[in-house]
RNA sequence: CGGAGCGUAGCGCAGCUUGGUAGCGCAUCUGCUUUGGGAGCAGAGGGUCGUAGGUUCAAAUCCUAUCGCUCCGACCA
């Protein structure tokens, strides 16, 4: 590919409106282009990053057994109420056509593929089927950001698998579990997978997983183990709190005046106490469909609530912090609430962290007075005990074998079990031994490819540009082409063919500009290895420069060499 | 949806306080000279100052409304 010829256009300076390094490079590299808020187009550049990383997924699917197909983009969304999804998914965009039917971009396409499976799929014969397709979804997301990181449009691989029973469905998940560690393997990027929670998928005890590329800019935080190998979401992370000893004894709880002490951090320093044994109560509203219940839960004065588990644990859709004038309509007094004589009426949980017999400070429920020497097993009966602190740095893993730490993270894949939630609600059944009709189990299986691509620039860039993984990258070379000598031109021109000829994805840098604007572009595009024919190198000594992108390393080869140092580097 | 900020040439910005001929750098085009880390000189093109009202002799500038974008939060498979 001649750059002389391309449309190709890199920018020094930076968009004011990208904040992060993998949006900043792919705007100036000229591999993306705005159109309005989380909607980009893919210039030719950025489209080979994203064949490339498809070319891999399809490999690796194919290669599990999986058969790719083609969803529509529009739904009809008749399917969608037949799901009970059409009024839950929020940021699913919606419209109607000429004759007023409901229809909506897919966000996601377990209703489609359901239809396709109970129109086609007739017996248990047919099972396990894994299906998947890569295309564009849309999601009309509240706050779109970070360029592809979470743009609105993208393109998603999504696959969904059927089974007769729990058995194969593990036997799939797992097939794809590993597809999905060969993918991110072949693609170069630093991964962890973790245990995570279904969310509205799926329900929060099914078993899921989420493909996380380490990066610092990440949206999600990850809860990481070191020396077990731990790891998980830090929303479902289970750790156990290290050092933090309850005090200890039978005293009955009394009363203690705390004037203005409102805060767990004013009633510690007023009793001289440690945080850690005082009790912090959090009113949350739990709103399940059209219902709401208050909830009082009860953690360690140190320790942070985990709100996606306290929403599994209510089984709510949403929780929410209890605003001010709700509080007092329950009688509660803010920050000075506690489980000693509050009324029985109110649903209340407490944390496993908090130990059940040993002796806590927390609110009197009256102003101006805390509780101390309450004992959770003697004083709140009523309180269910759950796991709800958030872990963090520095707690040990439930096994006390090892340390966790918090890493960021960019879910780059997502894999569910989703059991028969969708089979059920669209009436997919098939045959089964006996004849019978029965509910095929399912799998949903996601990777955001266009995310990946920005994943990957995330994890690899310097001050100078992008630094691709090979397998990933939009060319293998860059060929900049420096000679002024019109022999040594003709050389270069030679050179570019027998590259190509030999299977090499050259772009041969033949523009009219300087060396350092064809090195500095270069360096911006991040292409795995730079080779330079210039007049001194080559009439000197007959040799081109080999450079390679992600090192630095510069080396000196003859014609002869050229080729197969590139194959050897590059592992192509 | 709550909070903050920004809309002036393709990109980055100045001008706005105190109303009076729309500017700078990069990019683009032409010519000449250059060529191993974003070259130099000379010249050129490109903007109804987001949009719509209003105030005024006069609005990029003041007022009102509206649209768009970005960031923080809420939210998010």
């Amino acid at each position: 590919m001649r750059l002389s010829q391309s449309l190709w256009q890199t920018f020094k300076e930076v968009p004011a409106e990208a904040e992060i390094p993998s949006h900043r490079l792919m705007l100036r590299a000229g591999l993306i282009h705005k159109s309005g808020a989380g909607i980009y187009n893919l210039l030719p550049f950025g489209l080979r990053v994203v064949q490339k990383i498809e070319r891999i997924v399809r490999d690796e699917l194919d290669k599990a057994g999986c058969q790719e197909i083609l969803m529509s983009m529009v739904t009809p969304g008749e399917l969608w109420q037949e799901s009970g999804r059409w009024d839950l998914m929020t940021e699913m965009l919606k419209f109607k056509d000429k004759k007023n039917r409901d229809l909506c971009l897919s966000p996601t396409n377990e209703e489609t593929v359901s239809d396709i499976f109970r129109n086609i799929v007739k017996s248990y014969k047919s099972l396990p089927a894994t299906l998947y397709q890569i295309n564009t979804k849309f999601r009309d997301e509240i706050r779109p950001r970070f360029g592809l990181m979470r743009a609105r449009e993208f393109i998603m691989k999504d696959a969904y698998s059927f089974h007769n029973d729990k058995e194969s469905l593990d036997l799939v998940y797992k097939d794809l579990y590993d597809a999905y560690c060969r993918i991110f393997e072949r693609m170069g990027l630093e991964y962890t997978v973790v245990e995570a929670d279904g969310g509205a998928m799926a329900s929060s005890d099914s078993q899921t997983h989420e493909f996380q590329v380490v990066a610092e800019t990440g949206e999600d935080e990850i809860i990481y183990c070191a020396q077990t190998g731990y790891a998980a979401n830090i929303e479902k992370a289970k750790t156990k709190r290290a050092n933090a000893p309850a005090l200890t004894g039978d005293a009955a709880y009394e009363d203690v005046a705390t004037p203005g002490a409102a805060t767990i951090e004013a009633v510690a320093k007023l009793l001289k106490i440690e945080k850690h044994h005082t009790i912090k109560a959090l009113v949350y509203e739990c709103i399940s469909g059209e219902e709401s219940k208050i909830i009082v839960a009860f953690i360690l004065g140190d320790d942070t609530l985990n709100e996606v588990k306290l929403k599994a644990v209510t089984g709510a859709d949403h929780v929410r912090a209890a605003s001010e004038s709700m509080l007092s309509l329950v009688g509660l007094v803010k920050g000075f609430i506690g489980p000693v004589g509050l009324s029985e009426k109110i649903e209340v949980l407490i944390d496993e962290a908090i130990d059940h017999e040993g002796l806590y400070v927390a609110g009197a429920n009256k102003a101006d007075f805390h509780t101390k020497n309450i004992k959770p097993s003697r004083d709140a009966i009523h309180a269910k005990r759950v796991d709800l602190r958030l872990a963090c740095s520095g707690d040990l893993t439930l096994d006390e074998k090892g340390v966790v730490a918090v890493r960021r993270g960019i879910e780059v894949g997502h894999i569910f079990q989703l059991g028969n939630k969708y089979t059920k609600a669209m009436n997919v059944t098939v045959s089964d031994v006996n004849g019978k009709p029965m509910h095929p189990l399912m799998g949903c299986y996601g990777i955001g490819i266009t995310r990946v691509a920005a994943a990957a620039v995330e994890q690899n860039n310097d001050e100078g540009g992008i630094i691709w993984p090979a397998a990933i990258a939009p060319y293998h070379v860059y060929f900049a082409s420096i000679a002024k000598d019109e022999e040594v031109s003709k050389i270069a021109e030679g050179i570019y063919h027998e590259l190509q000829n030999q299977g090499l994805e050259v772009v041969f840098d033949d523009r009219k500009v300087g060396p350092g604007f064809k090195f500095k572009d270069s360096d911006l595009l991040g292409l795995p290895v730079r080779i330079v024919v210039g007049d001194k190198t080559w009439k000197d000594q007959e040799k081109i420069e080999v450079v390679w992108r992600h090192n630095g390393e510069k080396l000196l080869v003859s014609r002869e060499e050229l080729v197969g140092t590139l194959k050897a580097g590059l592992k192509v």
